[in-house]
Order: C-alpha cells, then structure tokens, then sequence
DNA sequence: GAGAATTTACGAAACGCATCGTATGTTTCT
DNA sequence: AGAAACATACGATGCGTTTCGTAAATTCTC
C-alpha cells in the first residue's frame, strides 16, 4: 500500500497518451499523423517520446511486428483526475468548488453541458453522506 | 490585439505568487517562511526566484528600504483562469463541463460549495453573464 | 568599533525535457 | 539485385528551471 510514485505526464506526453485514449493502440506513425499540428515535431520526436514513456511505465509496446504498437498503460480518467487534483491543490488549496467556479467562468458552458453538470449535482447532492 | 507572451508561472513561481496574493506585499524573508515546508528550499533560493519574477515581470519591487518589498503584478484570478484554461484545453479538449465534472468526482464538496456551485449555475442560466 | 547577522547579487551546477541528426536494420518496389 | 522508403535506436544539444554556495554590502549588537 505505498503509494506508487507516480511521475505525472508532462504536455507533450499528455498529447500522446490523448491520442491513445480516443484512438486505441497505434503505432509511432499513426500516433504522429494524428497529433495537433502545434505540438507535432518531428517524426523521430514522437518516436523517443514514446519510447521514455514506454521506459516509464505510461504505454507498453508489442514488439511483434516491425512496427511497434503502443497502447495507453494508465487510465484515462484516473490521470485527468491526478491533473485536476493537482491543479486544485497548486492553486485553489485543495477546494474543489473554487476551481468549478473558476472553470464556469473561464468558459461558457453549452446547454446540455449546464445540464449535465445540474443533473451531475443533484446526484452528489442525493447520495452525499460521507 | 496581439496577445502579449505571458510565460505562466511555474509551480515554483505559483507557490510564491500564492503567498503574496495571500499577504500582500512581502519581504523574501517573510515569503520564505510563509511557504509550505514541502515546497520550501534554502534561503537563497527562495530570493533568487524572486529576483527572476521580478525580471519577468510577474512581481514588482520596492527597493527603497534594505529590505525590498516584493508585490504580485500579476492578477490573481486572471492567472488562476490561465492555468484552468490551460489545462482544460490540455486535457479536455476545451470543455469546461467535462473539467468540472472531473473536479466534483475528485473530491466531495462542502454542502456551502455545493450550493455556492447551484447559485452560480443559476445565474449563469439566467443571465448568460456577460 | 569589532564581530555577528542579515541582505542582495551572482555565478555555477544539476536536472528534466524536448528536439533532432544520424546510424543501422528491414521491408517494399521495380 | 538495387534503390527507395520506412522503422528503431541512440547520442548530443539546447533550453528553462531549480538549487545552492559564496562574495559583498549593510545593519545590528555588545
């Protein structure tokens, strides 16, 4: 039960693994063709980005064929939590709800997203206890 | 109408920043002290990022007694929005709602932050804001 | 006034990360 | 077979940040 120590991924990693998650294993190539134009580099970049990461632990590989196929090891959900979770301790000591008001403010939320969040509210709101 | 290069502080550069939004205008020494002990190094270096903000413009400071006096320039709810903003394009694709669903899931909020939460959800609603 | 304490200034090292060039090996194409 | 395309491996470099030691100046204390 000691606490892994996990490095958190930085930007350029997190544009990788953002590609795993909606797209599944893929090779260096595909993975390279399908980031963002701002933050693609050169090919070989990718390449040595994704291997620290696969040295690190955040995506294994299949070296069965030529091409390598990489594939997102830590959990999508579980990872955008330990940014938020950071970024509410970094900055807002820890308060949740300080963060929330801040990201409503930041940016106007559609109609179905005021709405899921509304209902996301009620449901906290009904099982609360703790 | 061109966007000025500010270069967001780092988490080092945060923690400061959050001492003197706190407190107001500050002495290095009194800055060090007041920094949380995980984050907090020798003396030195807690002048020297100082120094290197006040070069970057993200704190002024008066020169006047022997001990400078060192004050946040930059705003902190514009800089706390950045980094939310930052962060919700990085890992959210932008959305603001998937961002705030995550913070509530991460951590429960206090019935007072709830409803704080509704109250701003409700003017939103009502006034598109703005 | 001498010595301790405090402060700023500054240089240097350590570190992590991103970026790329090049070498080397494999597959494909004609 | 030979050439071109493609893949991995790896070393090297650059860059920004953090961290600290040391020097120099000022203030304080006895």
């Amino acid at each position: 039960m000691s606490q892994k120590p996990r490095p958190h991924p930085t930007d350029a990693q997190l544009a990788i693994l953002s590609v795993l998650w909606d797209q599944g294993p893929r090779t260096v190539r595909q993975v390279h063709e399908a980031l963002p134009e701002e933050v693609r580099r050169g090919y070989t970049t990718t390449l040595k980005l994704m291997q620290i990461m696969a040295e690190k632990g955040l995506v294994a590989r299949d070296e069965r064929e030529r091409s390598h196929i990489y594939s997102a090891v830590v959990d999508e959900n579980e990872t955008k939590g330990q940014l938020v979770d950071e970024l509410m301790h970094k900055a807002f000591g820890g308060s949740a709800a300080q963060l929330v008001m801040r990201a409503l403010s930041e940016q106007r939320a559609s109609e179905e997203e005021l709405a899921e969040i509304r209902a996301l509210l009620a449901r906290i709101e009904r099982g609360q206890s703790a």
